[in-house]
Parts: C-alpha cells; sequence; structure tokens
DNA sequence: CGATCTTATAGAACGATGTTCGATGTCCGC
DNA sequence: GCGGACATCGAACATCGTTCTATAAGATCG
C-alpha cells in the first residue's frame, strides 16, 4: 500500500501544484487517521468511517454542488453532528482533498489496463479518463493533486501518464514537461468546461443549445472590424461540442510530443 | 468604445466557460451601471466610483490574496460602509469578474504592439503576458472570461490572441480549437501555479528551493517499482522553473498547430 | 423657492458557515 | 471495575455575504 507516514511534519503540495497557506496540520491524532477503518463491530451510535464520510461528501458534491458541501448537510446525511467530522479531517480543506482524490479512485481503475498500445494513444486514453472525470465534477480540478501527502490516487495517475511518456524515451526534462503540460491542459480546460449554464442544469440538453446561441448572438452582434476572429468562429462555437474541442486541443500536444520524440 | 448593452436580458458565459448558477442580475438600476464613473465634482463624503472600488479589490486581493478579499474589509479601505459596495456591484461574483477584466485592461496594453511578426511567435507572446498575469495572480484564472457580458477585456484577449491564428489560414473550426487550446492551457497551467507554498510567502526565493527539495525527498522515498516516472523526473522537478515548464507546454502546443497549418 | 425624484451612502440585522471547546459516552486492556 | 484512548456531539464564536430601511445631497421642475 501507499504508506507516504506524516509524522507531524508539514504536508508539501505537488507537481507545480503547491497548496495554498492553509496548514491543515493534523491536529488531534495525525498519524492514527490511516487506521481509521475499524471494522465497526458493534456501532454506537452512527460510526463513520473516513470512507463514509468522503463517499457522502462526495455524493452531496455530485448532487448539489460544491456550495451543497456543509459540514453540517455532511452531518445530517451521516447521521451525526458537525463537529464530529473533524475527528476524521482537520479542515474543509483537507476534506475537499481527500474526496478529490476519494474520486480518481475510480479513475484509476477505468484505466488500469492501459499501456500496451501506442504510448501516444495510451496518453490520449487515460488523458481522456482525467478529462471525463472532472468535466462531471467541475470542483475535482482545484483540488486535484494539491496535496500528494493526502492524494495518493492523483500521484498514481500522475505516474501513470509519465510511464507512457517514458516509452517515448525522451529526456527526463522533456518528460517531466510532457506529462505537466498534459496535466496542466486537463485539469485546466476540463475545469472550465464543467462551470456550467444558469439554468442548464433543470433542462438538459436543449437549454444548452440556446444558452450557447443567445451567447453567439451577442458576439455576433460586435464591431466586425475590432472582432474578426470572433466573427470567424462564431459559428463553431454556437454549435461546438466540448469533448471535440478539448480532444482537439489534446492532440495538438501529443502532436507536438510525438514530433519532439521523432515518431 | 465596448458597447455590449445588456438592458434587463441576462448575461451570458462565453468561450466553452459558463458562468455557473449565480444569476447576478443587476438588481439595482442596471443599464445606468455603466455611467457610474461620475467627474466626483463636489463629492459628499467618500464617493466611491466602479474604478476605485475595483482599484482597491485588486489591491486588496494583491497584498492579501483572495481570502482577504471582504466586502467589510474593502469598505474599510474605501471609508464607508460595506452596504454601498452593492451599489456598483450586485454581488461578490460580480465585484471578482469585475476586478478580473480590470486587471486584464494591463494585459491588453502590455501586447498592444504584437501581431506584425511570425504568428506562431506573436501567439506565444501574448499567451506568456496572460501567463505572467495570471501566476502574480492565482484568483485571476478562476474568474477569466467567466462572463463576457461584464468582462470586455477578456473577450478583446481572446480575439488577439484568434487574429494571429487568423493568419494561419486554417478553418474556422480549427482556429476555434487552437485559440481555445491555449486560452485553456494557459489559465490552467497558471493558475495551478499561482496557488503558493505555505510559508513561501514570507521568505522569498531560498523557501521555494527548500520547499521543492523537502517534495522531492518524499518523492523519492516512493517505491522505484511502482513509481518509475517519477524517479525518473524528481530531479527535474526539484530544480524546476515553473515560467520555463509553462513555455515548453505552450511550446508543445504550438508545434503542433504550426504543423496543422503546415510550415 | 420648495416639492420631488434620483443618486448614493450606511447602520443594523439576518441567516449561514467553518471551526473550537468542553463534556460525555463507549470500548479495550489490565 | 477502572483508567485511558477512541469517538461523538451540543453549544457557542467569529465571520461572511447579503438585505432592509433610513437618510442626506444634488438635480429637476413648477
Amino acid at each position: 500500500m501507499f504508506d507516504v507516514r506524516n509524522h507531524a511534519e508539514e504536508r508539501c503540495g505537488g507537481m507545480g501544484r503547491m497548496s495554498p497557506q492553509r496548514q491543515h496540520g493534523a491536529r488531534p491524532s495525525p498519524e492514527v487517521r490511516a487506521v481509521r477503518e475499524r471494522p465497526a463491530a458493534g456501532r454506537r451510535r452512527t460510526s463513520h468511517s473516513l470512507e463514509a464520510v468522503l463517499t457522502e461528501a462526495v455524493a452531496l458534491l455530485d448532487t448539489s454542488g460544491e456550495h451543497a458541501l456543509t459540514f453540517r448537510a455532511l452531518a445530517a446525511r451521516l447521521g451525526g453532528g458537525a463537529a464530529s467530522i473533524y475527528w476524521y479531517v482537520s479542515s474543509k480543506d483537507e476534506l475537499l482533498d481527500r474526496a478529490a482524490d476519494h474520486v480518481l479512485a475510480d479513475v484509476l481503475v477505468a484505466v488500469e489496463g492501459v499501456g500496451g498500445g501506442d504510448p501516444v494513444d495510451d496518453l490520449r486514453t487515460i488523458a481522456l479518463a482525467l478529462f471525463d472525470a472532472i468535466v462531471e465534477r467541475p470542483w475535482l480540478g482545484a483540488y486535484f493533486m494539491r496535496d500528494t501527502g493526502v492524494q495518493p490516487n492523483g500521484l498514481r495517475l500522475y505516474e501513470r501518464l509519465g510511464q507512457q511518456v517514458l516509452r517515448l524515451e525522451l529526456g527526463p526534462r522533456e518528460s517531466f514537461h510532457a506529462v505537466s503540460a498534459i496535466v496542466g491542459f486537463v485539469v485546466g480546460t476540463a475545469a472550465d468546461m464543467g462551470q456550467q449554464a444558469p439554468e442548464a442544469v433543470l433542462s438538459g440538453e436543449v437549454d444548452r443549445d440556446e444558452y450557447l446561441a443567445r451567447y453567439a448572438a451577442q458576439w455576433r452582434a460586435l464591431d466586425a472590424d475590432e472582432f474578426p476572429f470572433i466573427h470567424h468562429v462564431v459559428d463553431e462555437f454556437a454549435g461546438h461540442d466540448d469533448a471535440e474541442q478539448f480532444r482537439a486541443g489534446l492532440d495538438l500536444i501529443l502532436a507536438g510530443l510525438s514530433l519532439q520524440a521523432g515518431r
């Protein structure tokens, strides 16, 4: 298993994504936190377990969005008090860090078999899996690999991407830059696209097209001399598909990478 | 001038970046808001003006970070009450949207002369300018071009990037995808890199190296069989430069784009 | 000039949130 | 059966975004 133990030393960020000023530093019994899975033989009343906390947190985030994740709302779902959650998690930031990593476990499973084919194709496959996960869960992007001490799955995903780049036989620096670029593009783009339209949540598909159309109309109303490019692409924008747009951008990076690898 | 007037109709997001559920929809006298610049002849007591509000908001964000931007703190800086700010701005989201666009005006000025040389080089220049702005202000990334109705400068920057792509003579779809990819990469990467280390804010340079070193040590402690890639690039990570890392990733995209344009 | 409307400001309060504190209950080893 | 670690929770605190209402200064007009 993973075992980056943290005995009272501060955690760190990773991969260029540094954790901000928050110093969620394991106040109540830090190193025992990992064993918090107890089989729950004779559970007293609620008996949460970190797993249950994260699962319910993710469920809350998925169904009602980031602003709905509240210690009180989460506690209500768990059938307990809000303060109890602090026994498993030292702050809301850590809760979100752990929830993000909890979700990444599924992505990791989804790309388990990838690695046998063409390196670039495998890279694309993994990147797409990560993209899908973040688009479905916009909050994920903001907390992806912020603190690898608490997010082993993020590290594993980074590693899996890296292993494909490894087969391109580039130097360490080019390899590092390549994976960083891919991750940066995937997370950044997916997080952007995940921010839904105001009321499109309600009706689903039709609303999105109309939303785009109204937007496109606003663009078309701009001065043609001052905004030639916008007029050039407004039709593409009006009918664009997020996944295709992402894929096209990813392919630009991968094409550049292939070129660099001399393939 | 820009004149995307919004008479009581709802604003929209743009470019794939949709604004979330917030419907900051101009409650108190919407369309007059643009004229809120009054020369302040006989100012009564405080007399803010949108400009002053945004300037102080940005100053607060720059010196103390996003969490320090509070209506009360901002009001204290302006020498007035917190509720007064709502006359210029209908919500904190709109305040941040406008503050973000306010900052982009500087970027726009910085890239004013760009456009004469090689299209790809000009693209790189503009992207770098945007990158620098976001790295200095991590909060900018999250609010870049979320609501073009309130953020004309974001649109203008998008347009300027697009104009360079236009010269590559691609089809509308490829052009749209290219600019979207560049913007997505720039914003995503820069926002990530902007999240500073916990205490690195205090000491500046030396702390960052030590921070990276401690992180690298954590990576080196990982199992070499399970994490071959991480071991392969850990030295690069330990001594990496954010700007160089960004540039390398951007060049991958631009290389792919050059290939596509047949140059 | 005085009435009235618009522009602009601000104090007080509301509801919600993250977090802390202290008390209490439950389980295990001895 | 007893002490200490594990686990839970109610109550309270400080802070935040936001709303409501009152109010005063300029502009407009008869």
